[in-house]
RNA sequence: UCGGCAGUAGCUCAGCGGUAGAGCGUUCGACUGUUAAUCGAAUGGUCGUAGGUUCGAUCCCUACCUGCCGAGCCA
């Protein structure tokens, strides 16, 4: 019988046929240990000499790693065995026999070897887990919003201008002398979305032409933004607690096995499943960064160096970790100053220097995961923001269209997948959590 | 773009102004319980590139290239 190795614990005492990769082998004489996989799993598979044909013990004997077989075995379960079951060998069939030495070996590899490498380091076990928690990410998100009324709305990629302006976008030569930008968000169309069917997300890729080095950027990376007709920014805000406390619900309990092995502490993430995100002003914010340098109480991974915010700055990244360190689940910042703001935002009923928006702040360091804001619903208002902005018109008549016919306050936020997905797997870097990442100075593989 | 660090065997690294080292990998042999097995043997080099200093440079100096970490910007 053809079965997954997921599926090993079902067939206990049974035969069964696998099909999959050798990653591993240890020998010891007349019992050789292959370690397979079949995409589904890992599971050890022993060959004992007396047990199968001549052929194949030195088959398994010879195999290299990373050989194609199909095997066929009785399911044991084994208090040896890592996972608790594994294969005692019959027979084996070689498919395909390696033409190369294989160049990721069961041992300590540097970054770059393994971003060269990407295309066959995606089949080993960590970038194997972090890609199912992606995976199990992106089904949570399309269902919450499913579950919810929302309509996938697929912006397009291709942008006529900027959404806020004109820097950090990838130039496009289309045919003869026309120019085109690679889409740095969907949100404009998104807002279109919503007043043609209320509740709208997009989810796609989105390019920014940063030349950031970091750890938590990417020049591509996934984004979802939902755009919900009458809703204000307080709305908004509970929309976001709510998706996100439900995706890493999701993570939490289909992931658990791939977050083991990943070595992560799935407590720190029990916080943000459960919802009730704290919800603070950007000046409660200021005040909390303020009280943790003065006392020096600053998280490990912040310089000790690090300056207090002036009002009417923006945080820098050590801001946000003081910030994200206070709470043990993610952290909303609401009312920043709207002239650190993109033109768009509608400014706060109580005070105009503010925009009705928020930040949403991951913690253990993973910085921004979501911005968003109510949008500005006034016409003349609107108008005069773009020119403020020193953005074309022209380019913002269809946008502006929307104010004229039935507008209605609104608002939306984006959430950045790889940043969510790095966070809730517990490592450092996105390059880590798509599968080919796309940086300042990784184009292959 | 700025600041810091690095580039030596397939991989991870050590080294030193005097002719290149280890572990792992790979190949062969031994072993019935390995989990990065162990033991024995074999295999391995344009010391990032180009100049310079020097009797002599992988080592010191300069420039450049490449990468990593951090900052800014942002999701």
């Amino acid at each position: 019988m053809q079965i997954s190795i997921s599926d090993v614990s079902l067939h206990n005492e049974r035969v069964v046929t696998i099909r999959g990769w050798l990653t591993d082998k240890s020998g010891k004489g007349k019992l050789q240990f292959l370690k397979l996989r079949d995409g589904s799993g890992f599971i050890q598979a022993t060959v004992f000499k007396p047990d199968v044909s001549e052929e194949d013990f030195e088959l398994a004997k010879r195999l290299p790693q990373e050989s194609s077989l199909e095997v066929t075995a009785t399911v044991r379960a084994d208090a040896r065995a890592p996972g608790g079951f594994e294969l005692n060998v019959q027979s084996l069939k070689l498919i395909a026999l390696p033409t190369e030495e294989y160049p990721i070996t069961p041992k300590e590899h540097g970054t770059e070897f393994l971003l060269d490498q990407r295309h066959l380091h995606l089949r080993h076990r960590k970038p194997w887990a972090m890609l199912r928690v992606r995976d199990t990410v992106q089904r949570a998100i399309t269902d919450f919003f499913h579950s919810r009324g929302f309509l996938r709305f697929d912006a397009p990629f291709f942008m006529p201008t900027a959404v806020e302006g004109t820097t950090n976008l990838f130039e496009i030569n289309l045919f003869d002398e026309e120019k085109a930008y690679l889409s740095q968000s969907g949100q404009l169309y998104a807002e279109a979305g919503a007043f043609a069917f209320g509740k709208v997300y997009t989810f796609g890729p989105t390019f920014r032409a940063e030349k950031s080095k970091t750890r938590r950027h990417l020049l591509e990376f996934w984004m979802i933004e939902p755009e919900v007709a009458f809703n204000d920014w307080q709305d908004n805000m509970t929309l976001q607690e709510d998706f996100v406390s439900s995706i890493v619900g999701r993570a939490l309990e289909e992931c658990a096995s791939e977050l083991e092995l990943l070595e992560r502490d799935v407590t720190k993430l029990a916080g943000a499943a459960s919802g009730n995100f704290p919800r603070i002003s950007y000046d409660e914010a200021i005040q909390l960064i303020d009280a943790a340098i003065s006392s020096g109480n600053l998280p490990a991974n912040v310089d000790a160096d690090t300056q207090p915010v002036v009002w009417g700055d923006d945080f820098g990244a050590p801001h946000e970790t003081i910030v994200g360190a206070h709470f043990d689940r993610p952290v909303m910042i609401h009312s920043y100053p709207a002239a650190i703001k993109a033109f768009y935002m509608q400014p706060q009923a109580h005070d105009p220097r503010l925009a009705a928006c928020n930040d949403m702040i991951a913690p253990e360091g993973y910085g921004e995961i979501i911005g968003g804001s109510e949008r500005i619903h006034d016409y003349e208002l609107l108008k005069s923001r773009i020119l403020e902005h020193d953005l074309p018109l022209e380019a913002f008549d269809w946008y502006l269209d929307l104010r004229k016919f039935g507008s209605v306050p609104h608002a939306g936020f984006g959430l950045g997948l790889e940043r969510t997905v790095a966070w809730i797997c517990g490592v450092p870097h996105l390059r880590e959590v798509i599968p080919f990442p796309r940086m300042l100075t990784r184009m292959k593989p």
